[in-house]
DNA sequence: TCAGTAACCAACCGATCGCTTGGAAACAAT
DNA sequence: ATTGTTTCCAAGCGATCGGTTGGTTACTGA
């Protein structure tokens, strides 16, 4: 019943969130998303209501398809101490990749948005949470399947690396150089190493 | 020779830092600031030229003031552990101090400013070396007073550490539970006792 | 085929942005 | 007291911000 949409919501959405994830929120106008999507004010106002809310939607984009990504093995049921040192090895080496002065999104948004905006304050707080429980799973995987010590703190390991990762990121943007990156993984993996059993 | 000025400047750059500080660069309009600060527009285009030389400003005026006021100790003469420890330990409960929600200046320039900003990428980067030299110079005294192992990774740690720290502020503006940070820290303190040489 | 409906688009809205200006006010030197 | 110099201030500059609207186009259902 009517004209059908030549857009689709969410590469719409992912446009948006390469945009904001690049600029920040403030320094990316509706224009520039406009311009860069090839899509009218009209469409984007009546798809996500206000620049907010697709702001709100690009976090969510983000979430399902980079944090997906880069967590997605940790979250795996049989994650172990090889997943989790492979997400701290893979963002010690973070700058190597094309792009990775960009950090995170949402460590952008819990600089930028988290202490004013109730809903990115809350998107930043799932965020977190998210990484803490796919970290607790897997040393969790690592404690019973007895890889590590049994005094290991599992769970304030698991708050402890996404805390590393969002330094990582922070500093990513202003391109510091590469060994601060490297040795500050090396030094979270070298925690951990310190509560591993040793192989038999 | 003329009119006195009726404003005083690192008063103003003071106060500059702190709606920074709060809101960021783009948030913080210059009506903000001169409303706050009880100064005229031009006056502070006299001063500074340009809400980015005011910004610029404002960043010395924090590594003056902050920065020094809470990594004074760690970059003292005989600073060692301890001073290493304190800063640590004192930022993994920062929550509980009021504006905790600030998170830190340079944290936030570098996740806002530096990656199009190259005045804002060198003060950030400078930062970062302002830390890592600081917790080397500490972790450098410990080691020469033979309080770390033999083969203790002084230069890794002192790069380590801000990290850790950064990673801290950022997400004190979302404010995460207190125990992900306090974790942090104490994940990080962990790290630094594994290659402390027991007392004797 | 034609009414009804929904999406498209250019043009535009008031508000606010960073910044400037013309003239009055306050000082120092003589 | 006069002059020259500097600062102060209200008002306002063009540009751009997030967001809207009226008329047109494309589609659906009967």
């Amino acid at each position: 019943m009517g004209r059908r949409k030549t857009y689709n919501r969410p590469e719409i959405a992912e446009h948006a969130m390469r945009l904001f994830w690049a600029r920040g929120y403030h320094a990316t106008t509706t224009r520039d998303l406009t311009d860069a999507m090839g899509v009218n004010p009209y469409s984007l106002y009546a798809e996500f209501g206000s620049k907010e809310g697709l702001y709100q939607a690009a976090l969510a984009r983000y979430d399902a398809l980079v944090v997906g990504k880069h967590f997605g093995g940790l979250e795996a049921p049989r994650a172990n101490l090889e997943e989790v040192r492979a997400v701290l090895d893979f963002f010690g080496d973070v700058d190597r990749l094309e792009g990775s002065e960009l950090g995170c999104l949402m460590c952008n948004t819990s600089v930028e948005r988290a202490p004013t905006v109730e809903l990115s304050r809350a998107s930043t707080k799932r965020f977190v949470d998210r990484l803490t429980r796919a970290f607790g799973h897997a040393l969790g995987n690592a404690r019973a399947a007895g890889r590590l010590v049994d005094d290991a703190p599992v769970d304030a390991l698991a708050r402890f690396f996404p805390t590393v990762l969002m330094g990582i990121w922070a500093l990513s943007r202003a391109q510091v150089d590469s060994v601060v990156l490297r040795a500050a993984a090396d030094q979270a993996l070298a925690r951990l190493d310190a509560v591993t059993r040793a192989a038999p």
